[in-house]
DNA sequence: GGTGTTGAAGCACGTTCGTGCTAAAAAATA
DNA sequence: TATTTTTTAGCACGAACGTGCTTCAACACC
């Protein structure tokens, strides 16, 4: 083989670059000029190591989502590891929510690539199985999360998948605030409306 | 002067092109040469209209934000002409928090619309400004009716701003889902969740 | 040391974009 | 009828886009 070049690490490089695009300049502004720019390569280089625009933005689509989902995996599985109804619980539900929203620099570039993604995903038909992909996997953490907060078998299916929908749609409603009036929806306006999200679905756990 | 042609109403039409379009193909796809075609006129028509594609832009989003404020608007009176608390009250304030979603082909034009400038406006200095006003005039009626269904004295402003904030985020999500998600945030979907939140925020009206 | 594979770079083509500018058409006015 | 003004249409230019194709340099392997 010629030049040592870990291929893997140059994409995801190169959708770093993606990522960093999106986040300043917006997705119409992702051309492969600018990504092998902000990359630090020429665009035949980029277009070495994906055959084409839609192939570049597929796989940056891909790349977010498995850092999103993975996030709220494992803070999903910190909340199944508190015992239900303790303040440890509450504290960990309240960290999972909050990989939703943009409360740090890395958090709100995904934030902003995932929004951007998810609706240019509405008229690119290349995105649409992404978005599909990206949608169930959140709704399925939602809704493990739903249930881990339910009090026992005491709600009806029906009503978990509502909550579940609920709390989807404030999340997403609350992280585009946040991304699009920063300066009205602030990190400590987005912790009230989680605490009070919160209350409303059940009552807060009694301090020990 | 010559031919007559009411150029307010030729206005509101290269506007309803520029609708169409987002709302079809996207924001990025609303140029003067697309937006000319749709509007069946020419490009130098259009800028005879517009000075600039920004004009137009910045003038669709301001009517856009102008269509779905009104509509919130006498929407709101409605709920204020019911007494608090009763069953018609419930039904007008299902029917407000309904014209933010696409239950309709013309609510979901402008909702798609609002939503792609609403985040354009992220990227695109001339927008901000509307974006500013869209996001004041959707809360001030929030805000509004989060009051009309707070009992009495009893909460504190504190909590009727998070309330608020609340409902709007939710209501936002819930957009975003019907527009993004169609398939799965049915309007069946859709009804199911506000109830829910409204039920959770106060007690569902007992039925006369 | 020669050789072939692969990363990197760049050019060329056709398309689309916004915009400045000019010319024709149409209707109100003189 | 002739003139004037608004409306409509169109052209031309520079810039940016995606993409096919070619060229060059670098390194592993025989």
């Amino acid at each position: 083989m010629p030049k040592i070049v870990d291929a893997e690490a140059r994409r995801q490089e190169v959708v770093q670059a993606v990522f960093r695009i999106i986040a300043s300049d917006g997705l119409e502004r992702a051309s492969l000029r600018e990504v092998a720019d902000e990359a630090g390569l020429a665009v035949g280089s980029v277009r070495h190591y994906f055959a084409s625009s839609d192939e570049l933005l597929v796989f940056s689509f891909a790349s977010v989502i498995d850092r999103i989902s993975g996030r709220l995996e494992s803070a999903l599985l910190a909340v199944e590891g508190e015992t239900p109804g303790s303040a440890g619980q509450h504290a960990a539900v309240l960290n999972l929510l909050g990989q939703f929203l943009p409360l740090d620099e890395e958090l709100a570039v995904d934030a902003c690539v995932w929004m951007a993604f998810r609706h240019a995903a509405r008229i690119k038909p290349v995105l649409a199985a992404e978005a599909e992909r990206s949608h169930r996997a959140v709704a399925a953490i939602v809704g493990r999360l739903i249930i881990l907060l339910s009090p026992g078998e005491a709600a009806a299916r029906q009503s978990l998948v509502t909550e579940a929908e609920r709390l989807l749609a404030t999340m997403d409603g609350l992280c585009m605030h946040a991304l699009l009036q920063p300066e009205w929806m602030t990190a400590e306006m987005c912790s009230d409306v989680l605490t009070a999200h919160l209350a409303a679905f059940a009552p807060v756990p009694a301090t020990p």
